[in-house]
DNA sequence: TATAATATGTCAATATAACTTACCTATAAT
DNA sequence: ATTATAGGTAAGTTATATTGACATATTATA
């Protein structure tokens, strides 16, 4: 057990709370335009992955997501009723359903984003580079457990 | 406009794609002692809170938890049928409840946290500490906005 | 070819966590 | 005396998610 600071628990129940708020913070600025559509976070996250990867298939965007296919059928239908998402099937695979976010969808996300990027644009114009790339680097290794 | 890498658009997305993922991780892994008990993971803030900030007023744990007295009343009540949590009048202004939590609320405490604790930690070791030191501060540069 | 697996959709019921609006008490500050 | 602050509560609603069960179409495989 190395006796580094950042390892006591103080400074992890600390970095606990700031991811937390850190989250909560990014996906909140962009919260008047979801209003003004009529949807919420978790179809901003939908719209989020589709402009990420255009595409996408059904399963794949559960399995990026994180919830049931009832959840996402859900965000989906109302995406539907926006006009904002068009399907296409697979050429070989009938079975698979990709995603695109149409003119409308993109235009929406390009609303939600504008907002939602200038807290993290703004924190990394005030970073090194060297700080970024750390940021990422420890991000990454958060996430893959 | 620098013309960073970090800063373009497909890297912002990629990143707050990376702030979801890491914060839902983060908050997931202690999921079967929170069932054990019955309690959510609204509760898991609580309790992490109040770990954090012992006797913390119900005002500033409102200002943390940026939710409605409404919301915060309820996981309290749970908690207080937990038997986990107690509270003590501010001795000069008897308006201000301080909250803690017992001795059962902290040994449930630290059953979260180890589990929870664990993903972090291990991050953070594989990481040198100017990595940790960046993350820590790009971080906080997200919060603050 | 029959069968199993995969990708997706849907119904019904329920849970969690939050919200809005409104009103209340007690205490402290001016 | 009035206003502000700290906290509580009631009723109704919304957003997001869950579990479990079942259905269809398509592809892969024994």
């Amino acid at each position: 057990m190395k006796e580094l600071l950042y390892l006591k628990d103080d400074q992890l129940k600390d970095l606990i709370e700031k991811i937390f708020v850190g989250y909560r913070e990014t996906f909140s600025d962009s919260k008047k335009i979801l209003d003004k559509y009529s949807i919420g976070l978790a179809h901003q996250k939908v719209i989020h992955l589709l402009s990420m990867y255009e595409g996408i298939s059904i399963s794949k965007l559960l399995a990026k997501l994180k919830v049931t296919k009832q959840s996402l059928n859900r965000v989906l239908k109302d995406l539907i009723k926006l006009e904002t998402i068009v399907f296409k099937k697979d050429e070989i695979d009938t079975r698979i359903k990709h995603v695109y976010l149409n003119e409308k969808g993109k235009k929406i996300f390009e609303e939600i984003f504008l907002l939602q990027k200038k807290r993290i644009y703004n924190a990394l114009l005030d970073s090194s580079s060297e700080e970024v790339i750390n940021f990422d680097k420890v991000l990454k290794k958060i996430i893959n457990g």
